[in-house]
DNA sequence: GTGGTCTAGACCACA
DNA sequence: GTGGTCTAGACCACC
């Protein structure tokens, strides 16, 4: 895994790394199980703020995606400790919903969208075989 | 038009309707000449601080994109650059990206994205209907 | 709405006010649409520091019982924006899990449990009554 | 004696586990003289560290409550306080309160309470006869 | 005025 | 060694 932050960005250096994390795990460059560097490990690797690694930590611990360990570190959660097909389903309609709103206001129609949608996902795929292979 | 925000979103409410006007100009909903609401007609439709709008068309003003007339209103100006084709396709499928990446952390496949894409798209199409009737 | 918290306890001081403040709205003392205090405000009234107020109100709001709104301040959500039947139950079964445990290890039978879980509940309900009537 | 600790649940492990050696002192589950798990045992019923054991039962010795003989084992001293069952009953209610908060918070009823509760029971019936078993 | 982010550094509890 | 909590104080963005 490489890690890499721009803390001249207009993102919060914090919601960088947990994209990067979340991408980590869908594209399996994180396994589930595997172990994050420890916070105070990550934070001098990518000169920022202990207290700023312990926020993502958290936030994805909240979201299910890493458990934590007290005095051992932290992991990557298995899928078991995911959230109800309904609530997953909320979740990732938020986003399209965002799309969907991005591509009308561009003059996009739903037949672009689901155009768009099916090379992304095969691109990805691309990416996964990757790092599973 | 379609005017849309969400005070929840993590993105700024201002900077969510500012990329709404740009957007609206690039492709062509707001032509050159065109009138944009009044402030205080678009803070009670948005349920949003009238200042915030105010905010909006000054900044979008000192851009060159808007012109204030005292006592008419605000008006796109003129010469309007239309975005190309890949550069919207491009914008679309970053959203499209994260909404990917956030299925496939929740175990949900392309099946799954393309059924609720169809889903929302649906659902969209209603909601502005209903504002057009 | 009366605040305390207790420095020198075991339970952190973060802990302690979020069940406050899930207890406050539970009973009715904080209604619905209901302004929280300011970070700056609680965290004067308190004397402790206002990082640890913004902690709790940032939890709380991923739990779902508050929404923020930037420059304008923290309220109590409504029950619209909760979670899915299935996720609340399962959250509310991790609490009786920990009771049933509790009783088990103390020699009391389910009969028992359900007794208590009666007379508690009718307790409750006098509590919210004062604050609705 | 069932055993049982929640490596995820805020109580730290080690507190969990001596809560529960309490208890079953108090209920008499753990009579006088009764012989304790070995430490490597208890460990990996558990999947916790032995370190934890370890700290775990010096302290119970250090408080009186347990006694250890080099080569033996651990064992429980003798004169054992029994909690009475109005104390017993006050402990179980403290954790059922808390479901409660949990509960009304999240929009269920004193009827789902209970219901939940006959689950939970017949579930943790049956997963204490496999172990019996 | 409001909350959001980040830093620096302390002390504690846990495994 | 690990993460958890808290303080003090900075600067920013938003309404």
């Amino acid at each position: 895994m490489h890690w890499a932050v721009d803390p001249q960005a207009g993102e919060p250096i914090y919601r960088q790394l947990m994209g990067q994390i979340k991408r980590g795990i869908a594209t399996g460059a994180l396994a589930a199980g595997a172990k994050l560097p420890s916070v105070r490990d990550l934070a001098k690797l990518l000169v920022i703020n202990p207290n700023t690694i312990v926020k993502i930590y958290t936030e994805l611990e909240r979201e299910g995606l890493l458990l934590t360990r007290r005095g051992l570190g932290t992991f990557v959660a298995g899928a078991s400790t995911r959230l109800s097909r309904a609530e997953r389903e909320r979740l990732v309609s938020q986003r399209l919903d965002g799309a969907i709103v991005e591509a009308v206001n561009l003059g996009l129609t739903a037949a672009d969208l689901h155009r768009l949608l099916a090379a992304r996902c095969a691109r990805f795929d691309c990416e996964r075989e990757k790092n599973v292979g």
